[in-house]
Parts: structure tokens; sequence; C-alpha cells
DNA sequence: GCGCGTCCCTTTACACAGTAAGGCGGGTTG
DNA sequence: CAACCCGCCTTACTGTGTAAAGGGACGCGC
């Protein structure tokens, strides 16, 4: 009988980030306690042990992991933070596309959570009226252009999704802008 | 032995439509074959006669159902018609919020691309630059502006949704419109 | 040294999932 | 009436999530 205490230890971290690469190259689909067991050469049971709560609990770990960006709170003009927040909230996801479905189902919770709470406020200290609607329609518009653009990866696009990202973003901005002047 | 007929003959359509009330009511996690089949008074073995394919097929069909919506292409200004787009396909996502995941995930086909491909000529025809990036930039708003939606559902929320997707809507509209006059 | 808890991991077990293969009856056609 | 085929059922197999219990290695007190 080999041994019996794998060669290193598990760890929730390691779980995670072996789940991470197997959802992105395999599908969410064939993430299972059991694949993920192998990944880590250990049995699937031993996973429950560091996850309490099982595989429901898994999936809402990788969707807070996806979503869960550390980004500087600098730059005078509040557009310029919202563009940095955007673009890193992208580019997490972007990272992982496997499981993106997870991250767009599941609420934020923990530190996603507060992160939110904190770009709230650091808008409507910037002197942002309705600071809740325009953080919504930004994350919102991120969300779903990392869904379009994992959507139409597989098949052709001769348009750079970064570009049009970018546009979209900008027009949103200056859209947002001027909510509290015009009326529409 | 009971009737082997079923009291009404399974259809592809009536599966459809079980399948989108079980997901809505009990969750993605919970549409399973079997179950599928107790709710049309089948067996689970029966579905594969109408849904070639498999589960994967269903969710494809799925997918479709709820982002092919009919909409007429009226109204004078490019953007009325492109709220009326937007206003109907958020419409159609919150209507089976269960399926959300699928119609986010999986690519358009069919119909739906089809419909995508007419409102990107309709925005050209109205003179639009950049029609392409225009539409992914509402759809785009539009799939996040449900997914944001539906996960804050479980938690309360001061505000009414429809209102802050109007707001967003209106500003993402407004930025389009000047964007091939400013530059970023 | 030796027992003994404690922590991780494994083993075993079970209910339930998707689905391939084949059976069977009843309505339709010749 | 016979042949046929369509639509549904039955059976069977592999794979999945996970509860429950087992076991081995390490630390501790004595």
């Amino acid at each position: 009988m080999p041994a019996k205490r794998p060669p290193v230890p598990l760890t929730r971290d390691r779980i995670i980030e072996a789940a991470l690469h197997l959802a992105d190259h395999q599908g969410l689909r064939r993430l299972t306690m059991r694949r993920l067991g192998d990944a880590l050469e250990v049995e699937a049971m031993a996973i429950y042990h560091h996850i309490p709560g099982g595989k429901d609990a898994l999936m809402d770990a990788l969707a807070e992991h996806v979503t869960t960006v550390p980004v500087a709170d600098e730059g005078a003009d509040w557009r310029d933070r919202a563009r940095a927040w955007c673009r890193a909230g992208r580019a997490a996801l972007l990272e992982h596309p496997g499981v993106l479905a997870l991250a767009l189902t599941r609420p934020p919770r923990g530190t996603a959570a507060a992160m939110l709470r904190e770009q709230c406020d650091s808008l409507q200290e910037a002197g942002l009226k309705e600071a809740t609607t325009a953080l919504r329609a930004l994350r919102s518009y991120v969300m779903g252009s990392v869904a379009t653009e994992i959507q139409d990866k597989e098949q052709e696009s001769r348009q750079d999704p970064t570009e049009t990202f970018e546009r979209g973003l900008d027009a949103l901005l200056t859209g947002l802008t001027g909510s509290h002047v015009n009326l529409s």
C-alpha cells in the first residue's frame, strides 16, 4: 500500500486552484469531485475535510475567487477609478472562463460584496448622484461583456474584444456622467 | 399494466415548457431527465425520442428559447428600436431566471443569431457607425443587468430594478450616440 | 519506551444521474 | 388480415455526490 499521506498536504487554496484549472481546461461539466481528487493525487472524500459544504461550497468559493479583485482606489477622476475597476474585473473573469456561469449566477458575498460597498462609497464621495445605479450599470456591463466575449470565442470574430469592451465602457461612462443633468 | 400511451402525447414544446417550469421553480440543479419525465407523466427515456442529443441538446434548446424574442423593428429613431430590443430581451430572460446561466454561457444559434444579424443591419442602415460594437455593448448590458438583478433578488434591495435598468440603458444609449463624435 | 488522542486521508456504501440497447403494443398502410 | 413503424417503456451500466466509519501517522504525557 503506497504512502497514506500525500506528498504535499492538501489545502483549501490548492483545491481551488486545481478546480479552476480543471474547469477552465475541461469545462464545468467535467469538474467532478473524483476528478478533482485525481488532479490533487488524493481521494475525492479528502476534499470534504477542507471544504465543508461539499461541491456547492466549492462552487461558491470559485465564484468568489474570480470576482474578488484587489485594485487600488487611486485616480483623481471617478471615471478613471471606475475604468480601473471594470478592467480589472473583466480581466479576472476572463482568466477563468470555465467558472463564468458561477460568477454570474451566485450573488457576491464576503470580500467581493465588501469591495462593492467600498466602490459605491467611493463614487458617492466623488459627488456622483445615484452612485448605486451607476455602479450596477457598470457591473452589469462588465459581467455581460465577459459573457458575450466567451460566447463568441468559439466562432470567428474579426474584432479585438478589448477594443470593443473599451468603446462600450467609454460610452457608458460618458452617458453616466451626464445622467444627473440630462433627462431621458 | 396501465396505459402505455400517455394521456396527451409528448412534444418537443411540451418538454421545453416543463423543463423551464422545473428549472425556474426548483433550480437548474434539480432539472433531471427523470424528474422531467415525472412532470410530463412519462418515463425519462421517452424524452430522448423528441430531443435527440440528450440533456445537452435540451439545455441548448432552453437557452435558445429564452434568448429568442420576437420584436417588431419599428420606430423612427434607432435608439427607440434598440430600447425596445433591450427591454424585450431583459423581460424574456427575467421570465425564466432558472436557465439564465445557460443563456449567458451558450453562444446564440439559429433564430437568436439571425435576429442579432438583423438588428446589426438595422443599426447600420440607421447610419450608425460601428453598429456591431454598439450592439455588443447593448447586448452585454442587457445580459449583465439580468444577471445582477437575479443575483440580488434574494437579498433586500430598496430600488426598483426596472428603473435602475432604464437609467443605465439611457446612459449607454446617449454614450453610444456621441461615440463617433467624441474621442476617448 | 508506550499508550492515546487528534488530525487527515481512505474505504465502503447508497441513492440518484445520464443514456445505450432492446422490447412491445397499437395505429396506419398494403 | 398481416406487416410495419412510431412512440413509449424496461433494463442495465457507468459515473456522481456524499454520509459514515476505518485507519495510520504524528504529537503529547507519563
